[in-house]
DNA sequence: GCCAACGTTGGC
DNA sequence: GCCAACGTTGGC
């Protein structure tokens, strides 16, 4: 079992919205970078734990818990021309790209990118490093507890 | 296969 | 709104 950190855009979907979704489940839409699809693809297990990170806002930081809940499934906005996240390279008969559910876990008490980047046992993390942008990311077991710790878990 | 141009991400 | 960093595209 591996674990990972998932970016949300709270202002699409956040942990308060997934809290409040049916199961508490949301597909795990809108990856359009391969090395993202891939780790879902390839790597991801039903039961894997994921931290929940909220980007592209004014504090971004860990709010919360959540666990691999399916395994990878064509990403349905990928075929709607209607959608954001429309690709219209993508084929039906050969879809581009993958989703996986996330289901949550519990919302945790918030630990800031600030707080993230002021902790010592965090650094080498993948999230922090320079100039990072994928959307996910695995996290070393040793990170992980060292979040675990920081948000009293 | 190279690489410049371009678009996007994401923190600030 | 700015801008650094990075991924993708497309001409050659």
């Amino acid at each position: 079992m591996r674990y990972w950190l998932m970016k949300a855009e709270p202002d699409d979907v956040g942990i308060d919205d997934l809290a409040a979704l049916p199961k508490q489940t949301v597909g795990w839409y809108g990856v359009r970078n391969y090395q993202a699809r891939n780790f879902m693809r390839d790597q991801m297990q039903i039961g894997d734990l994921a931290l929940f990170y909220h980007s592209g806002c004014a504090e971004p930081g860990v709010a919360g818990i959540v666990e691999i809940a399916s395994g990878p499934y064509p990403d349905p906005t990928q075929f709607d021309a209607a959608n954001v996240y429309f690709d219209a390279k993508s084929k039906r008969e050969a879809p581009r790209w993958q989703q996986v559910d996330v289901k949550l876990v519990k919302k945790t008490n918030y630990l800031t990118l600030a707080a993230m980047r002021a902790a010592p046992e965090l650094e080498g993390m993948l999230v922090l490093a320079r100039g990072n942008r994928l959307s996910i990311t695995p996290v070393e077991p040793g990170h992980w507890q060292a979040v675990m710790k920081l948000i009293g878990e």
